[in-house]
DNA sequence: CTTAGGG
DNA sequence: CCCTAAG
């Protein structure tokens, strides 16, 4: 069951639509980002990248600001100019992604299964030195034999710099029960496709790095309930087929080496962003993606490859494939690296403000569980602990796994609450925090700070 | 690793 | 949100 996603775009009647909802998806880093809250818009922008992944696009509004939270090129330095990230010259991509979507898997049982659809962006305009690879994605769990649970999230594009021409799409596939190196291998493989060898994929899922590449996907958290912008990759230079860079921190014979390295260098990592987008999903009219062939290879860590599913590289998809032209290391190596002090660059966490009702449901449990150290605090991990692998809340449901909002950073939040509350409505930022709860802030950490000197007999009584 | 607290 | 001392 094979089914082009352009094809069902195009009968759902949702293209063409105007370039301008674009706009939508850049995420301005205020208070109050807005990406999330339109969903019925937000599937345009991937629909048309898919018809429309060859076009120039450089007159948008992209913002810079944006920058450094999504794509930190490196670690090392945030306010990098543009020359710092990582160019592609030449060409931009001329391939037409050749079946686009996901193939039923039918030998997979009731094994859900993630997939990503991805988009890979460049610029061809070599004034823009400001750009790099994005990947946007369209992520999907469905359960084989039950397309009532399909969940479809549409991919929109984050840019990284002013202008933005090319697309290349490719799709993933791949269950929850796969490793984070399998998915590394499986993103690797539809990047080194595009971009040519040289490179190396790293997994970031809520700008934490994911070094460990034997936790499944589940249980490192990569799930279908993943939020917008929970899931990024990175392109980093491959040691093993270019040379180091010349800080970098596991080649320290570098480090005093006074010889110019101008052209061998490998490039500097780069992320590939995945944004998502929840949108209502009807089984009837939204059958799951078509499958990508080729691009979507089995992996050992995998669940197995359905018997109908091409193994061997069918000849519309190869030419399709090798259509775009290979942006190989040397092309990549004109870029001047960024002294970074390791390839593994670590980004930090997204910003993700707690919303009212977030806030409010924090107060709520602080006001039940308290502080401190207890065993039934609100921030005693322990009591709170839904599994070992993320650490997150139980106490409170709002916190589900699906967030990220674990012990630790329910603590800040309640820690710069009661900042907040002591503070002048007009020095606060942000989205503004009723007063009523702001009040219960005070009065609740009034509370147990008196109880916390207390025995806990005191507080048992 | 958890907790608390400064940055 | 990051970092880390102290336990």
């Amino acid at each position: 069951m094979t089914l082009p996603l352009c094809t069902n775009h195009v009968s759902r009647g949702s293209f063409p639509a105007s370039w301008d909802d674009v706009k939508l998806v850049i995420r301005d880093d205020d208070e109050n980002s807005s990406v999330c809250t339109q969903p019925s818009t937000m599937t345009m922008p991937f629909r048309k990248i898919c018809y429309k992944r060859q076009r120039s696009q450089r007159d948008y509004p992209f913002k810079k600001k944006k920058l450094y939270d999504h794509s930190s090129v490196s670690n090392s330095d945030r306010g990098t100019s543009s020359k710092d990230m990582t160019t592609f010259p030449g060409k931009g991509f001329s391939c037409d992604a050749p079946g686009l979507g996901a193939t039923m898997n039918r030998a997979s049982g009731t094994s859900a299964r993630v997939a990503g659809h991805y988009t890979i962006s460049q610029s061809k305009d070599s004034h823009a030195s400001g750009t790099a690879v994005r990947v946007t994605g369209h992520y999907t769990k469905f359960q084989s034999k039950d397309s009532h649970g399909i969940r479809a999230y549409d991919g929109v594009i984050h840019t990284l710099g002013s202008s933005l021409s090319e697309f290349q799409s490719f799709f993933i596939e791949i269950p929850e029960s796969a490793t984070v190196g399998s998915l590394k291998r499986r993103v690797m493989e539809a990047v080194t496709t595009i971009l040519g060898g040289g490179l190396r994929i790293g997994v970031l899922l809520q700008g934490k790095k994911l070094r460990n590449d034997e936790k499944t996907l589940l249980q490192t958290g990569i799930c279908h309930d993943n939020k917008l912008d929970a899931l990024c990759f990175s392109l980093e230079p491959s040691l093993s087929q270019a040379p180091p860079p010349l800080c970098h921190e596991d080649c320290p014979f570098l480090l005093t080496s006074d010889t110019p390295q101008p052209l061998t260098r490998v490039p500097a990592p780069v992320v590939l962003h995945n944004v998502f987008q929840q949108r209502t999903s009807d089984p009837l009219t939204d059958p799951p993606l078509a499958n990508l062939g080729n691009f979507v290879e089995s992996d050992h860590d995998s669940a197995p490859s359905p018997p109908e599913m091409p193994i061997d590289k069918s000849p519309v998809d190869s030419r399709a494939l090798v259509a775009a032209p290979a942006l190989n290391v040397e092309a990549l190596a004109m870029v001047p690296l960024r002294k970074s002090k390791q390839s593994e660059a670590v980004q930090r966490r997204i910003r993700q403000p707690f919303s009212v009702s977030e806030v409010e449901a924090l107060v709520q449990a602080v006001e039940k569980l308290g502080t401190g150290r207890g065993t039934k605090s609100m921030f005693n991990r322990k009591a709170n602990l839904i599994d070992a692998q993320n650490g997150m809340m139980l106490n409170c449901r709002v916190f589900d796994s699906a967030t990220h909002r674990t012990y630790v950073y329910l603590k800040d939040k309640w820690k710069t609450l009661v900042h907040t509350a002591r503070i002048s409505p007009q020095q606060r930022r942000g989205e503004p925090v009723p007063q009523e709860l702001l009040d219960r802030v005070l009065t609740t950490h009034a509370y147990w700070s008196q109880q916390q000197s207390k025995p806990e007999t005191c507080r048992l009584l």
